[in-house]
DNA sequence: TACAGTAGAGAACGAACGTTCTCCGCGCAA
DNA sequence: TTGCGCGGAGAACGTTCGTTCTCTACTGTA
């Protein structure tokens, strides 16, 4: 038998794909068993509930989100360039063939009148993002106003490039973004500290 | 027996507050018939599926936001005003206290995989918002890609405020929005053609 | 080899859902 | 009054789902 680390991973993973391109309630438990190898008493017994596993996939979606950002933002040397890496993540991420937009709108939209426990997963991943934001912001030298709305950008393309079914909203956002930012930016850019 | 126009007025808007409040999957027919008043056999004559009911409420709340966005742009007598007006209609829609997001959002994450007919009519409301921005922006004198900028804010203040709770997001997009547009605008505003 | 413990496969169970069907009462023509 | 067609109420049906249970096979130990 495979370690509870290892089994945990497979179901969790497996449940984020299928809940992911179908939606949450479409996605029976027997087709999550099937996908992860993982049997259907070994589920229950790694999680109590599909609320669980429900959280569980969310939090797994959080790191994954993050860790993506962080990568993405690797080469971008100033605040400036770091902010609109975003939407650059968010362009190729809206590229990928399999975009539904985002997993934690969709799960609230699904879920969040029923499950105070989703609605919060939801709302942390979220309140994390605008925190990133709001530091590259500081560190950009703008007022704390544009934070919120650089993350309403990037709120804005995830729906609507995921109802459209196309990825220039990326773009779009981005453009916007940069107008925002030469607004509220000082002439030269500010060199990012510590780093 | 009331007539078949007041009995579907009747189940549409009954099922429009369910499928709102509680999301489509978790409201079943019986919740629907009672909260209508109209019997089950009624509503399968009115509505062939479940599904054909769900492409109706959308309809329905398609053309409540079209009348809506008419009349709070009404007191606006230039362009630029009508753009802005937007996000003040968002901002009174924000606060109410049953507020949950854009339907057409959430109706999408939930069934726009399993649905074309459900994203079809969401991909359709979009589609007509960006016209109408599109036009205002048309009528301001702004360059076109300043449309799908707004429209982007519009939509990220919409699932910004569903899963913060919080009306502040139309306030932010609002600001966001007149700074694109001073930037986008030469100086003076222009004149709405024909009214 | 015999045995104990565990895990996998999937059958089973109870609830909920979409949809259909049955039964009953009512209004109306002859 | 008698028959008839229509609509309301909700029971019934078949399916699906989340969850639990049963049975069997296997592993490690004496």
């Amino acid at each position: 038998m495979i370690d509870e680390k290892t089994a945990r991973e497979s179901v969790v993973r497996a449940a984020d794909e299928l809940f992911y391109a179908r939606g949450v309630q479409a996605v029976g438990m027997d087709a999550v068993r099937t996908t992860a190898g993982v049997s259907l008493k070994r589920i229950y017994s790694l999680f109590a509930s599909k609320d669980e596993l429900i959280v569980a996939v969310l939090h797994h979606r959080t790191a994954v989100w993050d860790s993506g950002l962080a990568s993405a933002s690797e080469r971008a040397t100033t605040a400036r360039e770091r902010i609109l890496a975003i939407f650059d993540f968010l362009d190729a991420w809206f590229r990928e063939p399999d975009f539904r937009g985002c997993a934690f709108i969709n799960a609230h939209g699904e879920l969040g009148a029923s499950s105070s426990a989703v609605t919060d997963a939801v709302r942390e991943q979220k309140r994390t993002f605008q925190e990133y934001v709001a530091r590259l912001v500081a560190d950009a030298g703008a007022p704390p106003a544009l934070a919120p709305q650089l993350a309403i950008l990037a709120e804005g393309a995830q729906t609507t490039a995921a109802i459209s079914g196309t990825p220039e909203a990326a773009q779009q956002a981005r453009a916007a973004a940069e107008t925002l930012l030469d607004v509220a930016v000082p002439a030269q850019p500010t060199e990012l500290v510590g780093s």
